[in-house]
DNA sequence: AATACATCCTCCAGTCACTGGAGGATCAAG
DNA sequence: CTTGATCCTCCAGTGACTGGAGGATGTATT
């Protein structure tokens, strides 16, 4: 298979270059393999892992949680008791948030309609995004 | 009005005490009045603000976007074309982090339900969230 | 073969948004 | 009048990047 460098890779994930060698740094990658001259090299399961990484940091996920994650899909092997555990404890969090951006949503679809070229006197973004419940 | 302390005020909105200072110290919440002897004092209204900010800055607002919402909310008898703006913004961006939400609910709900007491063979975490869109 | 330019390397300093702690003052209750 | 909670300021540390200096390597062109 075709091994691509840090730059293919960062374009394929939209993960910046530094950030892909801080990842190696702190392990959430593995260290990746290098040519004679020194670069380093990545593989499609690179592009797949580090996709995973991109979205779930996008979506509120610390590394260390992220690190868990793939530890425990990449032993199969083992009992899930834990990752079904991990997965429930975010499961809670995930719905939370989905709550609380999907109140966000109807909030901006309002400002975003009412406002339109007019004055804001009623604007209740703040109001409404104050109110939402947190966790 | 009833006065609060930092500290009540840190209770009912969540965020830390350090924090609630942080945010004054950078402008994002109001210099607070203090007592004779310098203890910030707060009113119902930093309790909705803060409430706004602490849920914002959960959803993933900057602290400089919460601020420019804020100052916006603060002129209702501006034109607000430039409140629409940022809610537009926001919204694409809301968007998308909610259809990649979803996705990882699902996958997280298939994961504690099947994992159960059992092996994670086909875990495949990582390859759903893996492949969800990106912005 | 020499030049040009992109891309890679390491190392390091800076940013954002907190977080926690030291060291000390203030206040409310017993 | 002491104890304990809460407050104050100041400052160092953390997590997760981000950007740049200074230099090596790879590729394409003349």
């Amino acid at each position: 298979m075709a091994m691509l460098m840090i730059g293919e890779l960062a374009r394929r994930t939209g993960v910046k270059v530094n950030t892909i060698r801080f990842y190696e740094d702190i392990a959430l990658m593995p260290k990746a393999a290098r040519t004679d001259s020194g670069r380093r090299t990545y593989s499609e399961a690179d592009v797949k892992r580090l996709s995973f990484i991109r979205n779930g940091r996008d979506l509120g996920f610390s590394t260390e949680e992220l690190k868990s994650l793939i530890a425990l899909s990449e032993h199969p092997d083992l009992d899930c008791g834990a990752a079904a555990g991990i997965a429930r404890r975010h499961l809670l969090a995930v719905e939370a948030r989905l709550s609380r951006l999907m109140l966000m949503r109807w909030e901006l679809e309002r400002v975003a309609a009412n406002c339109e070229g007019g004055r804001m006197a009623d604007c209740q973004v703040i109001g409404a995004i104050a109110d939402a419940p947190s966790h």
